[in-house]
DNA sequence: TAGATTGTTAATCGATTAACAATC
DNA sequence: TAGATTGTTAATCGATTAACAATC
């Protein structure tokens, strides 16, 4: 199906989600077919860039045509996993445990959400994004009793160690951290370390050498 | 106080929040100095790294001794503007909006939040992380009567391109853009368009590939 | 067929790492 | 002073872009 793919480089998978996004824009619109220039054009890339990016995992285009738009994003979606129904849990249901709980894309992207927990015992019973809110005493029986793939931690940093090292021993597979502290752990579990403030930093330094030098 | 700095990487840019979080907890842990290598040893980066990200912004550091984790944490956040007090407002008071307005890192960081707004009348003269909630319609007078730096969008896509160009006209200098979509706007306005499900894709590819090959 | 566009190799560009003289 | 560590130049590595033969 796919070419051998040892060493795909990290920027390289970085931007698959983006192409993800147009090819799905593209095909909502009714188009079927894109060259890769078409859509450097859209993606303000290179189109030696989406060749070179695409020809790592395989060859899905055809000299002369270009790419079939819904093949191509069928395949991107295999290549990234989106085909697997990979289930998810939030480990803190406050403001952002509600807001990840919610957001429609992670659904639409093929992603299960199982369950939320918090170490609140009055929210237990509630339902947060349409599934159960279980206190976190709750957690090791309902690993062993689902099968969990990712864990979504949207706490703060104090006790993330504890509780990321916990999802490990129980068999998580991927951990998603919005806690502001890097997670350093066993690296056969795959972790991304998302710190918003980060964005707004670098935002910041923009504006602030758009004010100073134009 | 800086050095000339006409091109800096985005890549170092991007890498300043993180020096900067981690000066910020060894302040918290009552360290005064810390050398390229020490810090290099924490963060999991080279030392040569370090020293040449520093160096696009200027000589910080002494030789034999390292660096000021003061001096160096206040430069870095005098770089990247957060000492300018940017005042932000958030559009959208859903669930999202709620998150980041509670989000304490923003306030932390020097960030002042002014206002919420929504297109639901109903949520008018609420209060979410401590601001009012307006009505969109009151967006054109609230940006003449304040001076409102960043714009955090946290709407979704439909309709995004209106709002954003409306707040373009009306002044703003930084768009931080929550919507499953890039805005491409003027470039005198920096954007930071956040997918948050690119990082959940990307994490399902590593758990892929963690399954297929080792 | 002629035109279009891929897949892929080669050339270029940029970022990271190594090395070391300068110096605290 | 001697040891440590910077700032900076040079070497290496990797990623992007350009070019083009292959071919639909």
């Amino acid at each position: 199906m796919e070419k051998e793919r040892k060493d795909v480089p990290i920027v390289v998978i970085k931007r698959l989600p983006r192409y993800y996004r147009y090819l799905g824009e593209m095909l909502g619109q009714g188009m079927t077919r894109v060259s890769s220039k078409h859509l450097s054009e859209k993606m303000g890339v290179t189109a030696s860039q989406i060749r070179q990016d695409l020809n790592f995992f395989g060859g899905f285009g055809q000299q002369g045509y270009g790419y079939n738009i819904e093949y191509l994003y069928h395949e991107i979606g295999e290549i990234l996993g989106l085909h697997k129904g990979y289930t998810t849990i939030i480990i803190g249901a406050g403001n952002l445990g509600h807001a990840l709980a919610n957001h429609s894309n992670f659904k639409k992207r093929g992603f299960r959400l199982l369950g939320v927990f918090d170490k609140n015992e009055m929210l237990e019973g509630s339902t947060v994004g349409g599934v159960q809110v279980y206190h976190m005493s709750k957690l090791d029986k309902f690993m062993r009793d689902n099968e969990v793939d990712i864990a979504i931690l949207a706490i703060p940093k104090y006790g993330i160690k504890e509780v990321a090292d916990k999802l490990v021993s129980l068999g998580i597979k991927g951990l998603w951290n919005f806690s502001y502290s890097d997670l350093d752990i066993d690296p056969s579990v795959a972790v991304e370390n998302v710190h918003l403030s980060d964005g707004l930093m670098t935002l910041s330094y923009r504006i602030t050498q758009n004010q100073t030098q134009p």
